[in-house]
DNA sequence: ATGGCACACCTTGTGTGA
């Protein structure tokens, strides 16, 4: 099974690109971050056109997640089941914006838990921005640490606008406690390995330089100076099942690029 | 210290992103 994630900056300007990556790469499910558009803009219709039904929580202007997943060959019923989204889920910082939606995805003797994120940018630490993004992690932490209580198979993908470490950060004396590096922030991202996740790619890549966003300013992905802030994190319980985690690069080649790229995983499943 | 670039929007500037 191949899971996906990728921010796109915007799904009507980059449907021509996901499309074809989506027929280039045919992964079972795609989690889109950064639609930038209304529910009822979504393109709805050329995914289906390619063998795939979307789950969107969208929202004008800013924000806005989706789901999406290869339909069954032979089967009328969508199986994959929507089981949260921003909306439904209490105790998040108002206000409520389209950041978070999870299916329930079933296997053939059990059951997974399929996460996607937007984690808010965060501004600039110290600004208010910033409160907000750290408080929104802490919540989400303690909605993933429920989720593990009722789920064994967990992944939890997104832009979760955080470099973990060092390693995932091209001038690290630059991004010194900057935003997208600071302490705070890597706290409450290793807060969410704590519970029970696993960084998938940085566990069978030891070596840095791998990056999954490149400013759109300076050259920047022709310096490859960017950061690994977008990520696909698995629940202990799939550890076993992880055959590849990768940094799709070839997309942020193309003209008009999203500044971000897919990661992907592939679970023995 | 600033802006670079991209995107959406009741657009000719402004807010947001990372």
């Amino acid at each position: 099974m191949i899971i996906a994630s990728w921010n796109v900056n915007s799904i009507s300007v980059r449907l021509a690109h996901v499309l074809n990556w989506l027929q280039d790469n045919h992964p079972d499910h795609l989690c889109l971050q950064e639609l930038k558009c209304l529910d009822e803009k979504f393109p709805h219709q050329a995914f289906a056109e390619l063998g795939y039904k979307a789950h969107v929580l969208g929202e004008k202007t800013y924000n806005g997640v989706a789901i999406i997943s290869k339909k069954s060959q032979g089967e009328s019923e969508h199986p994959v089941l929507l089981k949260a989204t921003s909306k439904s889920l209490s105790g998040f910082p108002e206000p409520i914006q389209s950041r978070i939606m999870a299916v329930e995805i079933p296997l053939s003797q059990d059951r997974l838990l399929l996460v996607d994120l937007y984690v808010p940018n965060g501004s600039e630490v110290g600004s208010e921005k910033y409160a907000y993004k750290l408080a929104w992690f802490e919540r989400l932490n303690a909605y993933i640490k429920n989720e593990l209580t009722v789920y064994d198979k967990v992944v939890v993908v997104g832009d979760f606008n955080i470099a973990p470490d060092d390693l995932d950060v091209h001038d690290p004396d630059l991004w010194r406690d900057q935003v997208l590096c600071s302490k705070l922030e890597r706290a409450v991202f290793n807060d969410l390995l704590g519970l029970g996740m696993i960084d998938s790619f940085r566990s069978l890549t030891a070596e840095g330089k791998h990056y999954s966003w490149w400013d759109y300013r300076q050259f920047a992905f022709k310096r490859n100076a960017g950061l690994r802030i977008d990520h696909v994190l698995i629940s202990n319980a799939l550890a076993p099942s992880l055959q590849r985690a990768w940094i799709d690069k070839n997309p942020r080649t193309l003209d008009k690029p999203s500044d971000h790229a897919p990661v992907l995983v592939d679970l023995a499943l």
